[in-house]
Formats: C-alpha cells, sequence, structure tokens
DNA sequence: TCGTTTGGCTGAAACATTTCAACCAGTAGA
DNA sequence: TCTACTGGTTGAAATGTTTCAGCCAAACGA
C-alpha cells in the first residue's frame, strides 16, 4: 500500500527546501533574508536565486512565534461607515504602511461585547499596538491590555484620565465655537441633535455648548433642548426632528456630526422648513460634502488626516515601548467653517 | 554566576505554564480549548480556572504555524479615502466578523508597486484569501497567487477573463442608463469626466455611455468629449472644468464617479453656471450624501452593502477550496437615481 | 480470573522560523 | 611551527501550538 503519489496536496515549501536547492543550511538562508550582510556575496546570490526559482514565500508566522509581537496593528472604529472615519483612516494608513504594518480594521459598532471580543483576537494574534476609539467610557480593560504590553493609542477621545496615550480634538472647545457662533447670530433657543452622552465626544460637545451659553450669561438649560439620537446616522437625524418642541420650538439645530447634520436638512427640506431662516443647521466633523450640500453646511472641522496620521505615530512609539516614553497627549484645535446653513448669503 | 531573577523581562506565558498550574499535560490544554468534549468534566474546570487565573491568552501565531493557513483575509481597496468604498466596507466586515475571520485593509492607491507589495506581504501571513479592486488592467499575477491556494475574489471587476471570482456591478449598463437619461433630455453634447482608461470601471462606464449614443442612431465621437482625469478627487473635477472646449462646449457633464461630480458642482457654482438650466451634471455611485448636495444629484446607484456582503460570502466559498466551486460571478444592476442635477424641478 | 473495551490523559513529533554557540579554513603575527 | 584572529557557515535549541499513537485504570462480560 505505497502511496505512490498524491500530487494535490504537495506540502507548502519552506527554508528547508531553499537550503537543500542552493547546497547551504537553513541558518544560512536565514541571514540571506535577514542579515544579508553577513553572507557571502557568491552565497547570497546562489541562495537568492534558488528562493526565485522554488518561488518560495517565508511564513510570517513562524517567523512571528520565534520573533515575540507581530506586524500588524488593530484599529479599532466605532462605526466604519461613518465618514468621519474614512477620512481619519488614510492617514493612519499611510503612516502604517510606511512602517511596513499591516492594519488590522475593527468596527465595534458601538457594541461593548463586539469590542471586547475585538480586542480577544487582536491579543491573540499578538498585535504590537492598538488604535481605537472606545465603544464604552470604561477603558480600564484598555489600560489592562495596554499594561501587558501592547501599545495603546485612544483615538479621538482623551485619555489623561486613564494615563494612555490620546490623539484627539477639543470637543469641548468645538462645542463652544459651535454655540458661540450660534449666540451671535441671535439664537436664543438651540436644539442639540446628541449621540448617547456615555460616549465621550458626545458629552464633551455638549459641555462646549452649554459653557458658551453661560458665557453668554443665559441659562443652558433655557436655551438647550437636547434630543438623544440611537444611532448617529441620517435617518435618525431626520426623524429627531419630530421630537423637536412644538411651540416655542428652537431657532437653531446643532447637530452632532454631519451625518445627521444630512438628514436633518433633509428632512427640514421635505417640511418645506427654509434653511437658514427658519431654522439655522451647524454641523461637526466638516465631511468632504459639507460644503456641497444645499444649503452649504456650517461645520466644525477636525484635521482628520492629521488626525489619523499623529495617532499612528503615536502608536509607534508607544509599542516601540520606549523607556523614556510615558504617556502622552495630542491635542488638535477644531476650527470653525461658516456657511450658508446658519449665515444667509 | 547564578542570575538570580530578572523580573523585568517575565516570558509570556504559555499552555505549558497553564498546564502546570492545573497539573495536566499540554494535550489536555488543547483539547480544553478546541474540543472540551473529549475531556472529563473535572478536568475541564480545573484547566479552566487555571487559564483564568495566569491571564493566558492562546498564540494565533503558534496555532497557525501548525494548523496551517490563518483567520484573517485581505481586502485591498484602491483608496480608503473614497467614499463608495466606505460603503462597501461595512458589507464586508459585517459577514466576515460573523466568521471571525479579520479583515486586513490595504490601500494600493492605484499603484501596482504598493498592491504587490502588500499582496507579498499578505501571502507571507498565509492569509486564506484577498478580495481585491486591482489596481491595473493586468491581474494575472492574482491568478498565480489563486494557484498557489490563496481564495481570490475581484471585487467590483468582472473576472471572467481570468477565470476568477468576482462581484461587480454592470458598469456598462450603468453608462448606458447615464447616457440614455442624458440623450433623453436632449443633451447632444456631453463631457465624460473619466478616470484613465486602464481602470477596468472607467472603462466599461465609457463603453456604456457610448453604446447609449449609437443606439439613439448618434456617433459617440461627436457626442463625447472625453476628459482623463489624473485622479477621482473633487479638487480634480474641478479642475477638468478648464479643459472643456470653450466653443461648442457640452450641456451635460456625466462624471466617472461621485466625488468627481462633488467637484464639478462647486466649480460651476463658483463660476455661475446653473445647474441643470446651463448644465446637467449626473454623477456615480449615488452615494450617500448625493441626494443632499446642492443641486441633488443624478446618480447611478449600485447596491453598495450587498455588494460588499455577497463579495464577502463569495471569498468565504472560494477560500474554503470547495472542490465543487470553480468560478463564479456575481453581477448587480445598477440603477438610476433621477434628481435635480439633470432634471429642473 | 482473565481478556476486552472504553474514557481520559500523556508525551512527543511536527510546524517554519530565528538565533547563537561552535566550528572551519585561511591568514597574519610571533 | 604555533597561536590568534577572522569571515562564513553550520547545527541545534527554542518558540507555542495541534494532533495522534499509545498508555493506564476502571468497568464490563464471560
Amino acid at each position: 500500500m505505497t502511496d505512490i503519489h498524491k500530487p494535490a496536496e504537495r506540502r507548502r515549501l519552506s527554508m528547508v527546501d531553499v537550503a537543500a536547492h542552493a547546497g547551504v543550511s537553513v541558518g544560512t538562508v536565514s541571514n540571506v533574508l535577514n542579515r544579508p550582510e553577513l553572507v557571502a556575496e557568491r552565497t547570497l546570490r546562489r541562495v537568492r536565486a534558488s528562493i526565485k526559482a522554488l518561488g518560495f514565500v517565508p511564513s510570517a508566522p513562524a517567523r512571528q512565534l520565534r520573533g515575540g509581537s507581530g506586524r500588524s496593528v488593530g484599529v479599532m472604529v466605532r462605526d466604519i461607515g461613518n465618514p468621519f472615519f474614512s477620512e481619519v483612516l488614510p492617514g493612519i494608513e499611510t503612516r502604517l504602511s510606511q512602517e511596513q504594518l499591516l492594519l488590522v480594521l475593527c468596527s465595534s459598532g458601538d457594541s461593548a461585547e463586539k469590542e471586547a471580543h475585538y480586542l480577544q483576537i487582536l491579543e491573540q494574534h499578538r498585535v504590537p499596538g492598538i488604535l481605537i476609539t472606545p465603544a464604552g467610557p470604561d477603558i480600564s480593560h484598555l489600560v489592562e491590555l495596554r499594561r501587558r504590553g501592547i501599545g495603546m493609542v485612544l483615538l479621538d477621545r482623551p485619555g489623561a484620565d486613564a494615563q494612555l496615550c490620546a490623539v484627539a480634538v477639543d470637543n469641548v472647545r468645538g462645542g463652544e465655537l459651535a454655540g458661540a457662533h450660534l449666540l451671535a447670530l441671535g439664537h436664543r433657543r438651540i436644539a442639540f441633535l446628541n449621540g448617547p452622552p456615555i460616549v465621550r465626544q458626545c458629552a464633551d460637545r455638549r459641555e462646549g455648548l452649554a459653557r458658551a451659553v453661560r458665557a453668554a450669561g443665559l441659562d443652558p438649560d433655557e436655551v438647550i433642548t437636547e434630543v438623544t439620537l440611537p444611532a448617529l446616522t441620517p435617518r435618525e437625524g431626520e426623524a429627531a426632528l419630530e421630537r423637536l418642541p412644538a411651540r416655542k420650538g428652537p431657532t437653531a439645530l446643532f447637530c452632532v456630526n454631519d451625518t445627521v447634520a444630512l438628514g436633518a436638512l433633509r428632512g427640514l427640506e421635505r417640511r418645506g422648513v427654509r434653511v437658514p431662516h427658519d431654522m439655522a443647521v451647524l454641523g461637526y466633523d466638516d465631511v468632504e460634502f459639507a460644503e456641497l450640500l444645499s444649503p452649504s453646511l456650517t461645520s466644525v472641522r477636525q484635521p482628520k488626516h492629521q488626525l489619523g496620521q499623529a495617532a499612528a505615530e503615536l502608536l509607534l512609539t508607544d509599542a516601540r515601548g520606549d523607556v523614556n516614553h510615558w504617556h502622552q497627549e495630542i491635542v488638535f484645535q477644531p476650527e470653525l467653517m461658516v456657511r450658508a446653513s446658519t449665515v444667509p448669503q
């Protein structure tokens, strides 16, 4: 019962095959791959030729097994579909690909379980670092991962409270800019279409708005009507209009992001409400299309590409585990882009 | 010279430690993890307790080394920043996360080198499959990878010519829909703001447009003015306006995607050209914000979420290497969304 | 009492690398 | 002639799993 040959399942070739083909030891093949300066010119050529001839591709898992942590970092966002993230991602990718690092994209969909599950898999994969916009307010599990040696950088969320590296845009300031602008235009009843307050960004923007109101000598509770949306989608943005107070309704709408503003604008248009005449609308993020909406949308701009790049940069130093690196926070300043949705033109 | 202890660099713990702690062999620990039904209840509990107590996390690389191919698939897009992809990605992620697969995101930026480089790394990682929108027209290298056992599915690009699995939207049909619509509105001079013709989608849409023109009994060379953009960005879309013929200029603008259309609309607005009165504008992809642009943009809709999901699905079967699976192509049909940028309302 | 079966567990091989101590053939210096 | 060094190379250990043949003790049947 000698099985003559089963060509179907031939073994994947390894360095052993290359070594045999080139007539050297596996150690030498490894050196050719990783420290060619140790290898004599002649041998180098011979081995490289064998590699090419056989079509050998080294195995990353085996490499990693020996060498410790791997060459792919995790990037966890709350929702890939959000245009905000798709504008941040290129910045991250650019920097990572320079370092030959793979980007493992995870989307928690704001679910703590899904986030935890992804984190577990990432830890199993021995990633050197993770870039994350946490789903919930509690980030102790992230601190724990950091303690176990995984580089950790919070994206778009301050991390001072937990001694974690973080890259963020000053959301309080952003909310303040928005609020000050609306107040300056004379608005005294402002609806804030916000996400769940456990999301840090949402809470911060709200805080900024309130601060602007107080700075104007007014009472936030009287000026601001907050509507909490279950999800930050255009659909919910539009639906939220139904929940605005009927009498003594707001004259301005501050939306926690442009996606929501998109829906709100659509809803207002359908109802025949003129923007900004009957209702001013203000967004957040200044995504690419904000300027081209009808009417063009006033929005708080965040330096998204830079944000991504800085985050990746910080992760690199954190993952390297430099001793003299402790805990760093980079905060960008937002900028208000005034357009037709608040100021008639 | 006995080194008493160096607590600083304690080894990462492995199944050996768990085994010792629980007083069993490593083989049993492995069984607890992978085939618990083979293990006695008592032992099961004891080992699980040890795992928890020590905080053991199994090593994916070691697993993979033994087991063959890994549990992360590659997704290569041409440009992460493109909203088209960010609407396709969620569909992919949804399906993959159901299968506990990680999504490794690669962006070729339309560079064949970068694509090749990423592919090489993915092969080293022994990914079971790759989902790809190829950067160039030549896909022989992909066929080769497929031959070497890596599942391969073309995304948004037909693959019949190379016997590869593919998921696509019928781009010729889409171009045809767009052309027919513009012709029906009476336009006889149409500018086509296109990407480089080596990109398959661009070539196909152009072909569809030409087909519509011929179907109307007209000469494509007379009706269509093609402008080739170096990149499909809003900036280039706007810049392209400069290159339109001055006299006997076009009365309609067909943009190869909505991002370009965005730029074109902005440019036209700045120049005081009224849309659709002086110039009709038509986009492609029907991204989320198309409906809300000023004016709302007529566009060719693609079922993006479905596209992503179908692609992931197909990849799963291809990567599984089912024998009775040969080569499958799923083609979705596009749909024309008529709005104010072509039809005055 | 003696085989036979069976559930549960063990020990070792296999996986594809990297790294490192040791070795070897020359060459140079004493 | 012996020793020391040097650039190259080798062989083996180590990395953390999975798998599988085999072992042991208990239960069972005759």
